[in-house]
DNA sequence: TGTACATCAGTGAACGCGCGTTCACTGATGTAC
DNA sequence: TGTACATCAGTGAACGCGCGTTCACTGATGTAC
């Protein structure tokens, strides 16, 4: 065997899409080195037991999460300079990004691990808690400097309404996957976009 | 033994509330039975099999949902004729019942099931989906006689803010679980009450 | 450059425990005559 | 009203299989001198 392998990724790529089919207890070890091809004992070489691939995945999923809604901000404002603005093409570049999944999104790993809550220990909540926290932060910023150059029509929170997009993304899987439509995501999420944009826009403008 | 007994009722209860924290799969027959105070055996009398458990928690669930949100509009329909205001009522309605709920909502079995998809059969699946559609109707119809009245003051779909409500719920409960803030969904559900109001308000109104 | 040792990335066999399921049985209640 | 039988709502013991985990070992690669 090479010195330097990508087993340990093989695994993590296997196991998260076998978590979000079926639930993380429903997930056996067995079935993930048959499809990576290693022994179990070579699992364990990678993770000390199973609660320790539940919490590297989640990690790996919460990191990626960060990378992705970073980048959407980042590319947004980089196109236009008001806030508004950057908000509406942001929540569009995550409509496209959801579009072209192919067969729908696959799951949020922070929705399995809230769903499995006694299956995972007090860290991995943390985990996630922090990361919604972040992601709740990143909008809500935004959400501060648009209603500081348009006044909203109606009195919403603002944390609320930064909330909303991440319920948006969770309950937009959900319904999907119960619905069996994978663009139904998609047209929340442009859904979402046409009611900020409502709310922040003159009444002139519309 | 008395020839009636709930036992069966006490089996669903009890497995309901442990699918809810740890899921199907990790949710023992013999930890269900501890807890009833019956024999794996007294429980294989009520249920043929595992899964069986599974359909009949889903679709009893589905069947208090139905009976919930129809009980929900048809009080609101009586308070007010007008279709908005009747929708505005109901949507607190659906509020005020969420935040009456001690330490929040428990979950929503559908999303269990969308969760677990490989662990549930095709009629379970269907079962969901018949649900969700139902409840769409439910809400779609609605909508349109509200927009018949008020004309929007966005260009929206009327399915997709029909698919909004349950979505605001599903998307409600994981963040509310995620952030470990009961009332996430309480304010989420008055958000989109007030994006409601907005949206079929004519601007003199506001 | 050669050799000795360390480390990496696993293998193979065995383990015990808990799980879902089966099956023969039982004691209390209901029903036909 | 009494008796015989049927049904209901379970009990108790046993089962085998699959799961997560352990442990001694291995062959290829890297490193110190």
């Amino acid at each position: 065997m090479a010195r330097q392998s990508n087993t340990r990724g093989r695994i993590l790529d296997t196991a998260e899409a076998a978590v979000l089919e079926k639930g993380f207890e429903a997930t056996s070890i067995e079935e993930i080195v048959a499809a990576v091809e290693i022994t179990k004992s070579g699992f364990f070489y990678h993770f000390p037991d199973k609660n320790a691939l539940g919490t590297a995945l989640i990690a790996r999923y919460i990191d990626s999460e960060d990378v992705l809604f970073d980048g959407i901000f980042s590319r947004a404002e980089e196109l236009d300079d008001d806030p508004l603005h950057a908000m509406l093409i942001a929540l569009r570049f995550l409509a496209e990004i959801v579009e072209d999944l192919p067969g729908g999104h696959p799951g949020c790993l922070v929705a399995t691990a809230v769903y499995q809550s006694r299956l995972f220990d007090r860290a991995v909540h943390e985990m996630n808690q922090r990361a919604a926290l972040r992601w709740r932060a990143l909008f809500l910023e935004r959400f501060e400097r648009i209603a500081a150059a348009y006044p909203p029509r109606a009195e919403v929170a603002l944390a609320d309404l930064a909330d909303a997009v991440l319920c948006v993304v969770e309950g937009g899987i959900v319904m999907s996957k119960a619905l069996r439509d994978p663009k139904l995501l998609v047209r929340q999420l442009m859904l979402l976009r046409s009611q900020v944009k409502l709310l922040f826009t003159p009444p002139r403008m519309v």
